[in-house]
DNA sequence: TGCCATTCAAATGCCAGACAATTAAATGTA
DNA sequence: TACATTTAATTGTCTGGCATTTGAATGGCA
C-alpha cells in the first residue's frame, strides 16, 4: 500500500497538495520564491499548464502570490489577517446558506462567541471602539435607514465590540460568525418597534463596555440574543410552512 | 471611474470571481451544473486553459466539484462542515505561524471561545462526548506517550468538549481555534509533573460537564488556561531571548 | 565618473490545437 | 427484456508558441 491508494486525484491537485504541505510544514518559508513554472513542470514531470493549475489553486487560498517579469515568479505569501478574514467570511457564509442550519443554531453560535469577547472588550476597549459603537447606534436610530443598511450597521457595531478585545485572533474568528449571519438577518423585515428595542439593547451594551462592566455587557448580549431569536423565529417559521 | 480601476487582476482570477459571485448570490445553486469548459471559454471570450485555471481556483475553495465523462462537468458543491473545517484549520494554522502572534494572544482567544461552549456542552452533551473525553484522559495518563501524541490527544479532548454543545456552527468555528494552537503546543516539552496537572484539570472539566455543571466547566477551563499560559511563557520567552 | 536611455532576458499570462481517459447514454443484439 | 457494444460529450493533459511585464545589463553621452 502506498501513500494514497484509494483516490487518484488530479495531477494539479496532487502537486498543489505537495506544495501546500511544504508551506505548512515550513520547508518553504514566507517570501521565498518557488521554482519557476518551467522548473516545477520538469521536477514533477508534468506540463506547464498542469503546474499552472496547481499554482492557481494555491493562489486561491492566498498561500502564494505571483509576480510577472524578470526575477518574478511565485512567492510564499504571508497570510494577512485581512485575507484570512475574507476567506473565512466567504466560507462561513456559504456554509450557512448551503446547509440546513436553523436560525436558532446560527444565532446561538454567534452570540455565544460574542459573549466570550465581551469581558475582554469591556476591559481593554479604546476610544475608537467606543466611538464606532456610538456612531453605529446613531445611524441605526434613523428611521429612514433601509433594512439592509440597518443590518450592515448592526454588523459594524458588533465588529467594533469584538475588536475592542484587542485580540486579532478573536477578531478574525468572530468575523466569520458575525458576517455569516447577515444574509439571514437580511431576510427579516424590521418594524419601527423592533428597531427601537435593538437600538436600546445596543445602547445598554455600549454603556456597559464604556464603563468596563464586563458582566453587564454579557447580560446585554443575552437580551439581544433573545430579542433577535424572537424576531427571527417568526420569519423562518413562516418560511418553513411555505416550503411544505 | 469604472468598477475596479486600480487592480488589473488576471483573467482567470476575474472569471473565478464572477463565478464565485454567482454562487454566493445564489444565481448558481447547489448541484447545478456549470456550462462546459468550452462553453465558458466562449462566453467569457478566453481560451480553455484560462477557464480551467479559474475553475481550479474555485475547486481549491471547495465551491465546485468536477466530474469527467459524458454528462460530466463542474457542479456547484454543497460546502460540507468537514470541508469548511479543513479549510479553516489550514488558514488558521498558517495565520498563526506566519504572523507574529504571541502565545498569550492565541491562548486567550482559544480559551475564551472554548469557555463560550462550556455551558452549552454541560447542558447538552451526550454519552459519546463524555466517553471520548474519558478515553483521551486515559490516553494522556500514559507516561510513555510522546509529547506530540499528548498534544494530539489534548486537541481530541477539547474537540469532544466543543462537540458536546451540539451546535455544528460552533464546532466548525472552534476547530480552527483549537487546531491552530497545536503547532505552538508542540513546541512545549512537557514534564511529568506538568502533564499530571493538565490531566487533573481535564478530569475536573470532564466531571463538571458530566454533572451538567456549566460554571464548573468554565472554571476548569480558566484554570487550564492559566496552567497552559504558565507552561508556554517559559518556552516562548526563552525563544524570544535566543532570537535577539 | 556618473547618469540616463536602450536593449536584453527571464518569467508569467494567454492562446490554439490536439490527444487521452472517462463515463453516461444510445444503439444493437441475443 | 437483458446485456454487450458503440458513440458522443466532457474533463485531463500535453506541445508549442506568442504577448506582456519587469528587473538587470549594456552602452552612449555629458
Amino acid at each position: 500500500m502506498t501513500a494514497t491508494p484509494a483516490r487518484p486525484e488530479d495531477l494539479s491537485a496532487r502537486i498543489a497538495a505537495a506544495l501546500r504541505d511544504a508551506i505548512v510544514q515550513g520547508r518553504l518559508i514566507v517570501d521565498q520564491r518557488l521554482p519557476s513554472e518551467a522548473e516545477l513542470s520538469e521536477q514533477f514531470g508534468v506540463s506547464r499548464p498542469t503546474v499552472r493549475e496547481a499554482l492557481k489553486r494555491l493562489a486561491a487560498q492566498s498561500l502564494i502570490r505571483t509576480q510577472r517579469g524578470a526575477s518574478g515568479g511565485a512567492f510564499v505569501n504571508r497570510l494577512s489577517f485581512q485575507e484570512a478574514q475574507a476567506q473565512q467570511i466567504t466560507t462561513s457564509t456559504l456554509l450557512l446558506s448551503m446547509n440546513a442550519i436553523s436560525f436558532e443554531t446560527a444565532c446561538e453560535a454567534r452570540f455565544a462567541l460574542e459573549r466570550a469577547c465581551a469581558p475582554l472588550s469591556a476591559q481593554r476597549r479604546q476610544a475608537p471602539h467606543l466611538e464606532a459603537m456610538q456612531t453605529e447606534i446613531a445611524r441605526q436610530s434613523d428611521p429612514a435607514l433601509s433594512d439592509e443598511a440597518f443590518c450592515a450597521s448592526d454588523v459594524a457595531f458588533h465588529r467594533a465590540l469584538v475588536d475592542g478585545a484587542g485580540n486579532p485572533v478573536l477578531s478574525y474568528q468572530l468575523a466569520g460568525a458575525v458576517e455569516a449571519m447577515q444574509p439571514l438577518m437580511n431576510m427579516i423585515t424590521f418594524t419601527a418597534r423592533s428597531r427601537e428595542r435593538i437600538v436600546a439593547l445596543h445602547r445598554d451594551i455600549a454603556d456597559a463596555v464604556a464603563s468596563k462592566d464586563g458582566p453587564g455587557a454579557g447580560d446585554g448580549l443575552l437580551a439581544l440574543e433573545a430579542e433577535t431569536l424572537r424576531l427571527g423565529r417568526d420569519v423562518f417559521a413562516e418560511r418553513e410552512r411555505n416550503k411544505r
